[in-house]
DNA sequence: GGCACGATTGTTAGCGCTCACACACGGGTG
DNA sequence: CACCCGTGTGTGAGCGCTAACAATCGTGCC
């Protein structure tokens, strides 16, 4: 390791030609697998690498080809499985396809908290970003944004012109509430998210369109915000009208996420409402949590690693000029069959 | 937005100066906010950069001040509700530092995949990571990376003679036995998280060290790998002891984690064992879910959130030299207590 | 035997920014 | 009235790297 005594800065590019008797430039080739290279000077030069410890300075190389490597996720809320896994497929994703990616959570509401997301990550020089942004208001001020680079929306909804990667929501909502249907139930109730939320509509209309095309009548839906609680609310109400027995008969329930269906679950057992035999209910999502519930949720798997990857790939596929335009990719749900509507208590 | 017509490159500083009529060093020190600069003066250079929309070149910037203002995180599955959680506080105390995160996942086992993650954030010039790994041998490992940055461990165990942000596990792991204790049960049984991980052994420790002081004897820990259905598992076994009414009386079970003690709720549900009349539950963690368990469950709640934004703010300390050493953060732990303990049954 | 051409290596110029320094100016001080 | 010092601004020199071009050395072919 001896070498002329500088303070104590990593090396250059040029202590290694020193090291290896080459110039800099033969030692760039090296590291950038240029072909003319003769073997024993590259031996050469990877030897002195290896001797200095040397890495190529970042920085030097983005500001000489303008290119930083570096993508960036703008998200709502990260602590849910969902978006946590999501990201966790991009993460890997740009790893392998050797992009940095860093993440910013949205604070504030719409405009210019996205906005601002959109400044730190643009300070940062990113090539392109992927939003996560399931709330329609903030998918369409992202399209106005008009940024810099190219932005792939994930689960943005359909109408804003951007490049875009979702589950079929619609299709998982049919999923469930022709599963409910073919086991015998003369409708099917909806606990539905929030407003607002392109996932929450999808769902509600998936589940709508069933009911119109078999000449089924909708019962008016509920509605919650997809917390637990807000389920456990609509799963009282619910149980009410079990109990009262009035209006169409509440015998299958399918709920917007698994969340909520937690809820929906405990206030029915409160009532002494019975699942399934009494009351079926049904998911989405497809948590690690579900397969434990009491009883074991039907939901529909959304494979959200894919859906990750995906997107990286779709937003790499932009930057690097090999796609350009609005598509949009939709990945497969898969309905998975629990104890919560089965005819056979599980529990 | 008239300007001298190059082809479509983003502005420089020297465009900026042009257009305000000053030289570039102004114009940087007007971006970098130093005081001798005359309020006019500023104003034109303001004005001319809002007018070219300028930004600053991240690159060059780093390649002169030889600082990226980039952090690495270390994780292992960021798809849990604990480290996703941490990772959002992390991100967050870092954009207010006016820092960029970039995260990466570790593949493959201990020290290549460790390494590896290591030298792709290194590449990209981070000036420090955070850690993420509550698995004994990936901290070891981390420690003897002597990686050529400053690096805060998570949750990673005591002697790694890092800087070390964790909760108090044993300390949380004490109150929740204490607390089942003063309920008037004989002992407390254990469902203990798998052997390796630092919060698994703190949270065992704490429970074997309350046991001991009050000379109860401990009932042999049962082991999950933190999962639902190690918890089931576990839940069956205990059930079992139950209904034979063999051995000590199993009335109190401390499970190292919600997630498990789902599972253990489930096994103890579909035995006919009830909880809390017959055996009172309780969990780590406080998972969003853990209020709506049948029954809500008793827990200990991280505070995740806090934990991240702590080891961020360690870290930068390195980093800017305001700390040395390996001092260790400890956050503490809040008792939750619901229906799982509580002498009345809540559902 | 000379020349074209590919393989291999070196030389030169920046990329866009900050730092160190130089310079100009004005008002207080001795 | 010369001097000093603080304020405000400009000039020049790189940071470490890649891209473009130039130079050198063979080798095969006519």
């Amino acid at each position: 390791m001896a070498r002329s005594a500088e303070v104590s800065r990593p090396p250059t590019m040029a202590d290694v030609a020193r090291e290896a008797g080459v110039s800099h430039q033969t030692v760039s080739r090296v590291l950038s697998g240029h072909p003319h290279v003769r073997p024993a000077t590259r031996a050469q030069v990877t030897a002195a690498v290896d001797r200095l410890g040397y890495r190529r300075n970042p920085a030097a190389r983005a500001l000489v080809t303008r290119r930083t490597r570096t993508l960036g996720v703008i998200a709502v809320n990260t602590t849910l499985y969902g978006p946590a896994s999501t990201m966790a497929g991009l993460h890997e994703a740009a790893r392998d396809e050797g992009y940095l990616v860093s993440a910013v959570t949205l604070r504030g509401d719409g405009r210019q908290g996205l906005k601002d997301a959109v400044d730190h990550l643009s300070s940062w020089g990113v090539e392109g970003v992927v939003a996560l942004t399931p709330q329609r208001t903030t998918g369409q001020a992202l399209a106005r944004l008009d940024a810099p680079f190219p932005v792939v929306s994930v689960e943005g909804g359909d109408q804003l012109g951007l490049p875009a990667v979702s589950l079929d929501q619609e299709r998982g909502a049919r999923m469930v509430t022709e599963h409910l249907l073919a086991a015998g139930h003369a409708t099917v109730w909806h606990v539905a998210g929030p407003d607002g939320w392109s996932e929450s509509e999808a769902r509600t209309a998936g589940w709508r369109a069933v009911l119109r095309e078999r000449g089924i009548a909708a019962p008016p839906p509920l509605q919650g915000d997809w917390s637990p609680l807000s389920g456990y609310r609509a799963g009282q109400e619910l149980a009410g009208h079990v109990l009262s027995g009035q209006g169409p008969g509440v015998t299958a329930v399918f709920v917007a996420n698994d969340q909520m269906a937690l809820g929906v679950l405990r206030a029915l057992r409160e009532a002494g409402v019975r699942t399934p035999e009494r009351v079926a209910v049904a998911g989405f999502d497809d948590i690690p949590e579900a397969e434990f519930f009491p009883p074991p949720l039907t939901t529909v798997r959304q494979d959200f690693g894919s859906i990750g990857r995906r997107s990286i790939r779709l937003l790499i596929d932009h930057i690097e000029g090999r796609a350009r335009g609005a598509e949009h990719v939709l990945v497969e749900p898969q309905l998975i069959v629990r104890g919560s509507t089965r005819g056979v208590a599980e529990v």
